[in-house]
DNA sequence: GAATCTATACTCGGATAAGTATTGTCCGAGTCGCTGAGG
DNA sequence: CCTCAGCGACTCGGACAATACTTATCCGAGTATAGATTC
């Protein structure tokens, strides 16, 4: 019951993104020294979002990372998931079939209580999760958030973003 | 996010210790060769459990271990803390102000959106685990079970159980 | 002067070590029950 | 025949390695840009 360190960076990583301009992109290295992170490994973790669709990556000069979609269409669910895997996080061994006091494969056809109250309770997380958008978090930060961080924020934002000739699938 | 393995041994074996008649206990090797499971190692989990106040152990050639109180009164939630540990499983570094984006100390007096998300998300999953209790597990089983495995585990039970003679406080 | 080719610098991506937490195992401290002797 | 002391065996508990995973890092593949060259 651990998440890893990483969710917290991609979270936010993605977080800012959602910030840049229409099809701007931004770098892997801003991303990492906004957040004060080494810059290698941050691209471990953007390259699972980028494998999860999430985020989408362009090469070359003036590349970088940018949302492979609205951000009003990716959840916090979407990026731990990404970052931690689809599987749930209780997975039942079957341990009750594996003493002396196993009888029968025909006596385990249903899935054991434990495993269904875990699982469900693991949904209520999942569900939680997945009512918070991408958009709920900048917005939530630009209105709630303090005014000098926000504008640092917007100011490094502006700093460090490419834009680029050629719109992707981003707009909606 | 990912559980340990020995959640799931310690659920079970909570739930085997919960069928014990009265005051009886139930060695540890008994339990291990019930899941066929390392004893040496199960014991940790057990020990876990008995520091948390779920179980209580009694040495000597008759101990072993039982609940420390009624089934009724322990949740899936208790037995996943004290193996998991109690802290949450996100936990937020503050990483939005180590960068170059950081301002002041002031400007970080609220607890950041992402986090208040993920606790949020985490209190449903534990308050979902809290709402089974030990007592619904093995009634569960007891009714939807297959008969002949509930009666192979009862028949185990009767066979390791060792009966105490001075009663402790498990009356409620 | 314009187009093209080449070299370059910057980007991401995957393969490669170090640190840490979990898993697994072993041996020692403590306690109750059994056996034998003594009253 | 009953009581008591000693011995033994069984229990849990904590200290000690092995493994897997997370974290961290480095170097290579690929691409758009800038400049130089040629027509």
């Amino acid at each position: 019951m651990k998440l890893g360190d990483g969710v917290e960076a991609a979270i936010h990583c993605a977080a800012t993104l959602a910030s840049v301009d229409g099809n701007s992109t931004m770098p892997g290295a801003a991303l990492a020294e906004a957040f004060g992170l080494s810059p290698s490994y941050l691209l471990k973790h953007l390259n699972q979002l980028t494998a999860a669709r999430i985020l989408e990556s362009l090469p070359g000069p003036a590349g970088g990372y940018r949302l492979a979609r609205a951000a009003e269409q990716i959840t916090l669910l979407d990026v731990v998931l990404a970052i931690e895997g689809r599987e749930p996080a209780f997975r039942c061994g079957e341990i009750r079939q594996r003493g002396p006091v196993k009888i029968d494969a025909s006596a385990y056809v249903k899935p054991c209580g434990i495993n269904a109250a875990m699982l469900k309770a693991e949904r209520a997380y999942r569900a939680a999760l997945a009512e918070v958008k991408l958009s709920d978090i900048v917005a939530e930060y630009a209105a709630e958030g303090d005014r000098r961080s926000y504008a640092a924020s917007c100011a490094f934002v502006e700093r460090h973003q490419r834009p680029q000739k050629s719109a992707s699938s981003k707009q909606t």
